[in-house]
RNA sequence: GGGAGCUUAGCUCAGCUGGUUCAGAGCACCUGCCUUACAAGCAGGGGGUCACUGGUUCGAAUCCAGUAGUUCCCA
């Protein structure tokens, strides 16, 4: 078999992406085995892939891929999100470049241009998906508009609201003026902005009295409907009862008294304008005040405002100034930081706003989930997210669910007269017609008759039930799909959307399957520059994805990406980490490449040196199979990649392969080159997870394999206990050899120069002769000799209380030895010195469990006995100098 | 304003229920090597009073309290 001499990943991937496909074998349905089943958090189905999505993705993939070679069913369920708020917002901004407005299409014609969009560009992600070497099910490729998952949406809705848990009325919402959709708390960012803080004054009603207020938003004064200070602020007790006048439009407002003011903030004194603020309008409602709204919804000034009627919200502020003061109420500026809420979507400033919207009452409905996640029914990882999520769950306020927006589900609710409770809520135009019949007593009523509600569900509301409907469990609750897949195993998923949508998902889980959606949830942190700012288009420091897997392979980058990913932590990405990962495939090449160029002599009898390093390199294999069985059971990733890297590259690549490999162009025997390949096959199944590409492509070449074979859906070894002696000792003699590498390159000899080594062992220290081949091999020596009288003109180095001498003749310097080795004497002395402190403390051999006192003997008499060998070096060394 | 977390080598992070004179990894760095698997490499090496202050303890990077800095979440 010829192996190229450079690895060609473009090639090498395709190919095996399509071999994969071709056999079906990211494809599961329903048998006995165990499944184990990951949902992906579905992207936007216009979106474009970026890093965010390749972290995640990897992640993914590797803990399915990785279950899959554990002999379980793995599914992983793909698919896309409708995303109503920034899809509508694409479409209406690609058709107002056609000069098209949206306000002149019908609801018909514009969800058309819609779907059009979304056929165009979505799945372009999932494709993108494909090259990262994502080992989803497309056959089971969902998206949340799909004919099944909109009847679920609608099926849920009708079931909530016949429970009493969805209702209509009229809150305070946060409202976005650029989309002109109420959004939900969690859509809303502060951020905190340098603004201004206005001291105005309001006359007091028939008197010649007045009152100051602080208000960063002095154009909201048109919607006051009152005054309100602190009933115990004396300086203001003369005003209690009394009216005062609307500065520019003078309508009288009474002056309240409530302990919510703050005496501290500002004058003391509050005014007050229920519909645009959601603390006065709590305010209002206890007092029982007028609210006066006066925007339109598009953020400008309404009729209701009297003055600076039509102006922009923004505008308006800077204009009324100049008229407050002109009009003498200005009293006075200063500079102020207050935060804003800004949409997520536009980013435009949210205005508090009543309005009409839908509501889910989330209290009880949220109890379970809340419970759950606290016995760690349903686990998250990392753990230190379980504070923020119950403090998020215990102040679970009502969801607004209703969308002004078009692109969407259409609320299931229909109207037949014309006062706001005549509606009725059904699946289906003909169901609603026979309960409005009912409902209104009017039995001609025809579908004709029947109104739609004209706003569609908040996007979250159809993704809390993805990993229900995905099984198509809302419809079908007892489909051999939901029945073995669900609950499903993990989910991996950023923190941002802990509450929009990891949350609600085990909310809707307990709901509609009275069992946890999942039984972990992975976060995973921000994909942020190695300057810690987030990646985003505009700052243009995120590298494109498609372009990082051309450059580095995806393999390359998948393991760029692990290596800084701890769950949990933002992760500083740099495009290093993915060079470090092409290297490391270049490294895995050419090892193989090494191996496969052996010529196998069947003659040939297995040198000792060889026999023992696979013996070793076993022991190896086997330790570090299971610290990744064990850091994969705590969901560290980044660590169990990074122990998997250091086998082959120190211990299988700097280690294992220079002890077996025979010497230029010359053959090697079959147990060795067995034993290797073995190894090789081994290695590979560990690092198939993390690099899927170049493991397959090397694992087909380690032997002829059948068609339809694949490493992909062959089984992971399983650890197995092994020799921890042989390790220990192996460690030693490892040190030994660093240390003749150590004196070569101080002294200047050549690693070609065939040295002699010389051993003294004493009675409780011993030399480990059966791995002396091992030494001879790796330090070039010509013979190593068992000796019980210093030599003379030579360089000596302890380890583990094993005296080792080099003979390098003239080369050595007597002081330059002595110097080192009273050094080591002194360290050693130092040592001893604290240990029997330790152990002279009658509390701490008390006190203290005997294994450490126990430990501390033994380091006790091994000091002792290196001192003793140190100071008889030094003794002879004297002499010589 | 309320809450949570973080602060260990130049950088990014490990360090479990306190026990190798004050400690690890990867990358970066320094020195020497183009030794025919790999210079995308090999061999060797240096580097940290574990944010600060105090306490508990025979013993603290590890537990407790406070201080400073920093990040995130919620209002």
């Amino acid at each position: 078999m010829n192996i190229p001499s450079k690895y060609d990943p473009a090639s090498v991937e395709d190919k095996w992406y399509s071999y994969w496909m071709e056999n079906g074998f990211f494809r599961s349905t329903p048998d006995q085995r165990e499944p184990y089943c990951i949902v992906i958090p579905p992207p936007n189905v216009t979106g474009v892939l970026h890093m965010g999505h390749m972290l995640n993705n990897t992640l993914q993939d590797v803990l399915i891929r990785r279950a899959r070679m554990q002999g379980k069913n793995a599914l992983w369920v793909p698919g896309t999100d409708h995303a109503s708020i920034a899809t509508e917002a694409r479409v209406v901004s690609k058709l107002a470049a056609e000069g098209i407005k949206k306000s002149d299409l019908s609801r018909e014609a514009f969800v058309k241009h819609a779907w059009d969009w979304t056929h165009k560009h979505g799945g372009i992600i999932l494709e993108q998906l494909k090259k990262l070497g994502a080992s989803c099910d497309w056959d089971r490729t969902c998206f949340t508009m799909d004919e099944a998952l909109s009847e679920s949406v609608i099926k849920v809705f009708v079931d909530l609201f016949n429970k009493g848990l969805i209702y209509r009325g009229v809150r305070m919402v946060n409202w976005d003026p650029q989309a002109l959709t109420a959004v939900s708390d969690e859509e809303v960012n502060h951020k905190e902005v340098a603004s201004k803080l206005y001291y105005l004054r309001y006359q007091v009603e028939g008197e010649e009295e007045f009152i100051t207020i602080a208000t960063t938003r002095p154009e909201t004064i048109l919607g006051d409907t009152a005054v309100c200070v602190h009933p115990e602020d004396e300086r203001f007790s003369k005003f209690h009862g009394k009216k005062v006048l609307v500065p520019l439009v003078n309508r009288s407002v009474p002056i309240i008294v409530d302990e919510y003011v703050d005496r501290e903030f500002g004058t003391g004194a509050l005014k007050i304008t229920p519909a645009h603020d959601i603390n006065d309008y709590e305010l209002g409602l206890k007092h029982n005040l007028e609210s006066i709204d006066i925007f339109n919804d598009d953020g400008t000034l309404n009729e209701a405002a009297r003055v600076l009627v039509g102006e922009d919200r923004f505008k308006a502020r800077k204009l009324i100034v100049p008229m407050l003061e002109e009009a003498g109420n200005l009293v006075k500026t200063e500079d102020y930081m207050n935060k804003v809420g800004f949409s997520e979507r536009t980013d435009a400033v949210i205005e508090p706003k009543l309005s009409l919207q839908w509501f889910l009452r989330m209290k009880d409905l949220g109890a379970p989930a809340l419970e759950h996640v606290m016995n760690d029914d349903v686990q998250l990882q990392p753990a230190k997210f379980k504070n923020t999520y119950r403090h998020w769950m215990e102040n679970v306020k009502d969801w607004c669910i209703s969308r002004q927006l078009w692109w969407g589900h259409r609320i299931p609710a229909y109207f037949y007269g014309e006062g706001p409770m005549d509606y009725v809520v059904a699946e289906s135009m003909e169901e609603a017609l026979e309960l409005a019949r009912e409902r209104s007593g009017n039995s001609q009523l025809k579908t004709e008759d029947l109104h739609q509600d004209e706003d569609v569900l908040d996007t979250w509301f159809s993704s809390w039930l993805w990993p229900i409907s995905v099984f198509d469990g809302i419809r079908h609750p007892d489909n051999e799909d939901i029945n073995y897949y669900y609950p499903t195993n993990d989910l991996v998923t950023a923190p941002e959307i802990l509450f929009f949508w990891v949350a609600r998902m085990i909310i809707a889980g307990y709901e509609y399957r009275n069992e946890k959606p999942f039984d972990s949830v992975y976060l995973t942190g921000i994909v942020r520059d190695h300057k810690r700012r987030k990646m985003s288009k505009s700052l243009g420091n995120s590298p494109d994805p498609i372009e990082l897997m051309k450059k580095y392979s995806a393999d390359g980058v998948r393991v760029g990406m692990l290596f800084c990913s701890p769950a949990g932590n933002d992760l500083l990405f740099d495009e290093s980490l993915t060079e470090q990962g092409r290297n490391f495939s270049n490294k895995i090449w050419n090892a193989f490449r090494l191996v496969k160029g052996w010529e196998v002599d069947p003659g040939l009898e297995q040198p000792a040196h060889s026999a023992e390093a696979v013996q070793w390199f076993e022991t190896q294999m086997n330790r570090a199979f299971i610290k990744v069985e064990d850091q994969f059971l705590k969901y560290r990733v980044s660590d169990a990649l990074m122990i998997i890297y250091k086998l082959f590259w120190d211990e299988f690549s700097s280690w294992y392969l220079e002890t077996v490999k025979p010497a230029y162009q010359k053959p090697i025997d079959r147990a060795s080159y067995e034993a290797t390949l073995g190894f090789i096959d081994g290695l590979m199944h560990m690092l198939h997870p993390f690099m899927p590409f170049i493991t397959e492509e090397i694992w087909q070449l380690i032997m002829e394999r059948k068609p339809a074979e694949s490493l992909m859906v062959s089984l992971m070894p399983t650890p197995e206990s092994y020799d921890k002696k042989l390790r220990r000792h192996f460690e030693e003699i490892k040190e030994v050899i660093t240390s003749i590498r150590f004196i070569r390159n101080e002294k200047n000899i050549a690693q070609k120069e065939v040295l002699k080594l010389m051993v003294r062992s004493s009675k409780d220290s011993k030399y480990r002769k059966y791995l002396e081949p091992v030494i001879i091999k790796l330090a070039n020596l010509s013979d190593v000799a068992l000796i019980t009288e210093e030599p003379e003109g030579a360089v000596s180095f302890i380890v583990k209380n094993v005296e080792y001498f080099v003979p390098v003749g003239s080369m050595v310097d007597a002081g330059e030895e002595l110097k080192k080795l009273e050094e080591e004497l002194a360290y050693t002395q130092g040592f001893l010195l604290s240990v029997q402190k330790k152990m002279s403390n009658e509390r701490f051999v008390q006190n203290a469990p005997a294994q450490v006192v126990e430990k501390e003997q033994q380091k006790m008499s091994d000091a002792e006995g290196k001192i003793a060998v140190l100071e008889a070096q030094i003794e002879k060394l004297k002499g010589q100098v």
